[in-house]
RNA sequence: GCUCCCGUGGUGGAACGGUAGACACGUGCGCCUUAGGAGCGCAUGCCGCAAGGCGUGGGGGUUCAAAUCCCUCCGGGAGCACCA
């Protein structure tokens, strides 16, 4: 019989359509897994072979906890709100509704013919009126504790998507989407307040089990600085006294301070300015603002200028000279620095370019020079006054100390993490539920008129001004709160704010008047095992986190990480090694794979290709490998019979030890590799046991469900092969009779003997002298000692040669 | 520039500090076949007829034993990049 993928393959899929035998309980009976994927993008391209990396790992691990016994939640969806599907519906004239929509119905296409087990009862899909009333709930319920907010800031503006973007969309000074560089605007616009969560997000990465990676980048993102905030007070030529505040992490070098510096935007700027620098400073200040900020903070080069008026040292009263220098950034800190050119490489450089002289107060550790620039390490104070002599670490709390009891500075934290810009000038998103009134100012939407749905009459080509602003139907209305005419806000939401809590709305996706039931939500969250590509480490990852703690707070979750383990899938690569793209022509669409070679092997390829979370190139060649093991397998079910083979049944229990622990640890090429190794084996044999055929298809069934599957019914068996209680690997197997010993001379592998597995150390060595082998090699020497590696070999040390 | 990760056959990759190269691709030889192959068998790190020697980016070290641990250099990737 030849192994037919594609009739096989409808044949069980239809069949799971119909069935629905993979949908999730209710509420979850004893232990539980929700095993999730990043719900992907529709996009018009399609599915990407990328996706079902990720989405074959988890099918894997959720068929294999289901056949354990647990109760699984494994669901899929579509993250549906966004720019590419506007822009697209745009350029072919369509409402992005309908473009959405087909592009939802292609990826749900592709996905199923790939056989995975989701519970498609639960599909979700952020851009449905029924979900992103929810989605506008949540911004509710952030309005609500002051954690969404309307504020006119500097915000990054990409002139291509004609919208804001959050700093988190911004790569290297570009939109994340488009790679237009992106300019700053001052604009009146939406933002929740996850600078309030700082702390808790740090904090909260240590109870997760995430890949070390990514919790670096989020730690980093949020980047939090200890320090000090330092008073250096001045009087300007005019008689005026000011402050200048200054952050610094470093209080420890404030006696190694040679100048404060402002940056050009700092307000201090107009009015501390000796008039004799004014004409010079205000043009620095222009040529600096002209420069965008990528180019400012690209450049290796200091640049600055002085202000001609002098501040005071809080602890010394020495004069030092205030300036201003394009390395300093307004939004940073206080927006000044103090600078120590002896323990700071950027003052360094900016010292040697303005003829100031470094002043080392950290003593190096012997056999480091001072002198060829910025010592950053730790020390003993030197030239500080009374803190000679000691560590600098204590140095830098006793000056603190010192600066807090004169009332001229205080210990501070700061914090890179800025609040989450949300509003977008676009239409296809999720309307801001908010009434501008011109009596009661910002009145929320109250929630029985949830959803504010998007309207249809509208031109959707973007302005920079919300698309939704020129509809009529949809802006005008009456204030909820005094009945006066107002106009609705018209920015949408970004469409990270969807994506930041879908995970709670498959526990009960078709409540209606609640986003989620919190029961259900407090049964099967959170996520158990969650699987997406890095590329989310500080976008949704830091989103979802964030949300998850503010509902927390509020009262609606017993839980504040989303998921407790994470994963990244590796890249899949064009056959060129570079990443696919359609100008570089490399790119394998899923649909071709499924038809010339079958779902079951593109899974197992997949699987199979190397590491889990590395990079892999696409190879034609390379399935052809995993189609032939697939066509093996299907072959064997003709020769299974009722014989026992005891080396058979031995080598199948070891399989399924290594195969068992190999999906647990995310090992699927291993685990793959491992059952290659036993259909070789069982090819080879007069006939395959039916005990450990079963035991195989058992094995297969995550990695290929279609012919496992259909070669388990073969048997004559009734009830699905995913319905079986996944084996236990017979200890007892797993142990050899005889073993082999590696015997080494002088650390080179000589000889191997195979010997009782029970055998004595004495009568190994016996053994092991007594082999011709092993005398050649030792003869007229002297053996110095002989290691033992019970199990594992036998190291003979010879005394050296005369 | 800083931080982290990674360098193993022709290729993708295996390898609790203990037989380097599992498994697979490719290649070679042979077989089945009217023929073809995404069929079957055997071989396949390098040098060597063999015995044996050499081999995990280069150099050094620790160890009875190093792809694995340490130092250093070279190469590649990722992240951060004036975070005061």
């Amino acid at each position: 019989m030849r192994y037919d993928h594609a009739t096989l393959e409808k044949k069980w899929q239809e069949r799971w359509r119909a069935e629905a035998p993979f949908a999730a309980p209710d509420r979850p009976t004893g232990k539980k897994a929700y095993v999730l994927d990043m719900f992907p993008y529709p996009s018009g391209q399609g599915l990407h072979v990328g996706h079902p990396k990720g989405y074959t790992a988890t099918d894997v691990v959720a068929r294999k906890r289901r056949a354990e016994g647990w109760s699984v939640l494994h669901p899929m969806g579509w993250d549906a709100f966004g720019l590419p599907t506007e822009n697209y519906a745009i350029k072919v004239q369509k409402n992005p509704k309908e473009i959405a929509a087909a592009n939802i119905d292609n990826f749900r296409r592709q996905i199923q013919s790939l056989g995975f087990s989701y519970d498609w009862t639960r599909e979700v899909n952020t851009s449905d009126p029924s979900y992103y009333k929810w989605t506008q709930w949540l911004f509710l319920k952030l309005y609500e504790r002051g954690l969404a907010y309307k504020a006119k800031a500097p915000v990054n503006w990409c002139p291509k998507d004609q919208t804001v973007l959050a700093n988190e969309q911004v790569v290297n000074g570009c939109c994340e989407r488009c790679g237009t560089p992106v300019e700053q605007k001052e604009l009146s616009q939406w933002f929740f307040r996850i600078t309030a969560y700082a702390d808790r997000l740090l904090a909260g990465l240590e109870g997760i089990e995430w890949p070390e990676r990514i919790k670096a980048m989020q730690r980093n993102w949020i980047g939090k600085s200890t320090g000090a905030e330092i008073a250096f007070a001045g009087v300007t030529e005019s008689g005026e006294e000011f402050s200048v505040p200054v952050f610094t992490t470093r209080p420890d070098t404030l006696y190694g301070v040679v100048a404060v510096v402002l940056a050009p935007e700092h307000p201090l700027v107009a009015t501390v300015t000796a008039p004799a620098f004014r004409d010079r400073v205000e043009a620095f200040v222009t040529e600096a603002a002209a420069k965008a900020e990528r180019e400012r903070t690209e450049s290796v080069q200091k640049r600055g200028t002085a202000l001609g008026v002098s501040v005071r040292h809080p602890l010394t009263g020495a004069n030092i000279p205030l300036w201003i220098a394009d390395y300093v950034l307004p939004q940073y800190g206080t927006g000044a620095v103090m600078v120590v050119p002896a323990h700071d490489d950027r003052d360094w450089a900016f010292a040697e370019a303005y003829g100031f002289d470094p002043l080392f107060v950290i003593a190096p550790p012997a056999g480091i020079q001072h002198g060829e620039g910025a010592y950053t390490g730790e020390g003993i104070m030197v030239n500080s006054g009374p803190y000679d002599g000691i560590v600098n670490a204590q140095a830098a709390t006793d000056i603190v100390d010192a600066l807090v009891a004169v009332k001229a500075g205080t210990r501070a934290v700061h914090w890179h993490l800025r609040d989450w810009l949300v509003s977008r000038q676009r239409y296809w998103g999720a309307p801001i539920p908010i009434i501008l009134c011109d009596d009661c100012g910002e009145v929320p939407v109250p929630e029985k008129d949830l959803p504010v749905e998007l309207p249809d009459d509208v031109d959707f080509r973007p302005t920079g001004e919300s698309p939704l602003a020129r509809s009529a139907s949809f802006h005008d209305v009456s204030c909820p709160r005094c009945g006066n005419p107002a106009r609705r806000e018209s920015d949408t939401m970004d469409t990270f704010v969807d994506s930041s809590w879908y995970f709670l709305r498959y526990c009960s996706p078709t409540e209606d008047d609640r986003p989620f039931d919190p029961a259900l939500v407090a049964a099967w969250c959170p996520v158990d095992l969650y699987v997406g590509g890095a590329e989310h480490a500080v976008l949704h990852l830091l989103y979802a986190r964030f949300v998850t703690k503010v509902l927390f707070d509020v009262g609606a979750l017993p839980f504040d990480e989303p998921a407790r383990t994470l994963r990244n899938v590796g890249l899949i690569l064009g056959e060129d090694g570079e990443k696919m793209s359609k100008s570089r022509g490399n790119v394998v669409n899923p649909d071709d794979v499924v038809a010339a070679h079958g779902a079951d092997t593109f899974r197992i390829y997949e699987m199979f290709m190397g590491p889990f979370e590395d990079a892999a190139p696409w190879n034609e060649q390379g399935i052809v490998g995993v189609r032939r093991f697939l066509e093996r397998a299907h072959g064997l079910a003709e020769n299974v019979g009722q014989a026992s083979d005891a080396a058979l049944h031995r080598l199948t229990h070891q399989t399924l030890a290594k195969v068992s622990a190999d999906i647990e640890g995310f090992r699927f090429n291993t685990a793959v590799s491992a059952l290659m190794i036993l259909v070789n084996a069982f090819g080879k044999a007069e006939s395959v046991p039916q005990q450990d055929w079963e035991t195989f298809l058992q094995m297969l069934s995550p990695f290929a469900p279609h012919l496992a599957e259909e070669l388990w019914e073969r048997l004559g068996y009734d009830e699905s092969v995913a319905r079986q209680n996944w084996p236990t690997a017979d200890a007892a197997l797993l142990v050899e009779d005889e073993m082999k010993i590696v015997v080494q001379v002088d650390g080179k592998m000589r000889d191997a003997l195979i010997v009782p597995a029970g055998i004595d150390e004495e009568s190994l060595k016996g053994r092991v002298l007594a082999s011709e082998k092993v005398q050649t090699w030792i003869r007229g020497r002297h053996i110095e000692k002989i290691v033992v590696v019970p199990g594992k070999l036998v190291s003979i040390v010879l005394q050296k040669a005369a």
